[in-house]
DNA sequence: ACCGGTGTCAGCCGATCGGCTGATGCGGGA
DNA sequence: TCCCGCATCAGCCGATCGGCTGACACCGGT
């Protein structure tokens, strides 16, 4: 009759042995800020941490822990959405649980796209933390607040979706060149550079290419 | 006679008593990462947390730390920057560091003229933070080698420095509006509009609006 | 075999933009 | 006091943009 459900770390029957957990972020001060809070957290246990994609797809194969803790900004090398996509290939891998500063449109799908758990942001409560990294371990999705609710919004009304090429324009804009320019940068026309801008606008919900240069970088649309 | 100057609470021979730290970050994760990272070097004593830029200066006048360690990018009520200058403002108040991820040069600039101690990234080894806070407990200046290089390249080449009205043209441009919408969001004419752009063009080294807005995002350079 | 999505291109036209010259008023610092 | 930076406004003009209509070609799926 013994309860059972609350986590005692100590006992041998073990339905709650730590939790192994692989923490990436490029940030060192960062990093070691969630080791050493992981570490008051006693049923988890930090068994590498890495500080970009690409190390982090190495330790996550070698060390073989149960969730990878994944910031999506990473400054060098592929960033946290491909390591993510990388980590999930692998058939029998751990989770990837996404901690990351911000609850863009574009990053919360295209995190779950590539095979994340769960997405947390840094402004949740650390309980939430060891909560996420606890449900992640067993498979179980979890999302902050308001992550929850954008998603639920995309639902509704699915996030622009451009098309290479429209986004090979936007890019361009961005730069701030004019039709003529962009037309040569892409071998193309101004006349198709004008009909891509015109769906873009469309798309983006703008009429200048001011408005969709801003959308672009609020909603980071470009790689 | 009595040196008087330096405050040793308790010890007697304390040339290394703990460093009085108040942190502010807005997320919670971080914050509590922060905590436990700075718990582990013996020589710092975190009196107190804030999570709001108005929360870390009410804390900062009440528990009388040597040092604040401040995020820039604060969600909710004023900026890091502008709890900098308040904290700073008082006379024998505590030294500010500002530890953030971006190394934007409007925001060393800004969190410099608004009297921080130093500067340090994220990205900076925890060893670095732990010497960085000592150091500004003496009122030493830190800055991360980055900083550093940004802050000489500053002072060769001055950043754009926009006037307040420029900035709110620009920031006006940024929603994509055109110069008759901004002209009648600010209540001036479209002439003087066209004005300030012009000008706005020439300090950020462009020739476009979408340029303008490309640049502003990139650079931060509004509020 | 048809159709929708995508990418390509053309021409037209009114609206807007960007550069220019020039002018006024105000405030602060030399 | 004079000058400079800032903000305001006017008019002009060529270049560019944004919206429109219409067209062709490729491809993949039904």
């Amino acid at each position: 009759m013994s309860p059972a459900v609350t986590p005692p770390p100590a006992a041998s029957a073990g339905s709650t042995a730590p939790v192994r957990l692989l923490v990436c972020d490029d940030h060192a001060v960062v990093r070691a800020g969630l080791l050493a809070l992981l570490a008051s957290a006693g049923d988890i246990e930090v068994v590498g941490e890495a500080s970009t994609g690409e190390e982090a797809v190495a330790l996550a194969a070698r060390l073989t822990p149960q969730v990878v803790l994944m910031d999506l900004q990473l400054g060098e090398g592929i960033d946290g959405v491909e390591a993510t996509r990388r980590i999930t290939a692998t058939p029998g891998g751990p989770h990837v649980l996404v901690l990351t500063t911000y609850d863009t449109d574009a990053d919360i799908t295209r995190a779950i796209a590539a095979g994340a758990t769960g997405y947390l942001l840094k402004a949740e409560r650390p309980e939430e933390l060891f909560a996420a990294v606890h449900a992640a371990a067993r498979g179980r999705t979890v999302l902050s607040p308001p992550v929850a609710s954008k998603v639920m919004a995309q639902m509704r009304a699915p996030l622009p979706q451009l098309t290479e090429r429209e986004q090979d324009i936007l890019a361009q804009l961005s730069q701030g060149l004019g039709n003529r320019e962009i037309a040569r940068a892409l071998f193309i026309s101004e006349a198709t550079v004008k009909t891509h801008l015109g769906r873009i606008y469309d798309k983006l919900g703008v009429d200048t290419r001011a408005g969709a240069v801003a959308v672009a970088k609020e909603r980071r649309l470009l790689r």
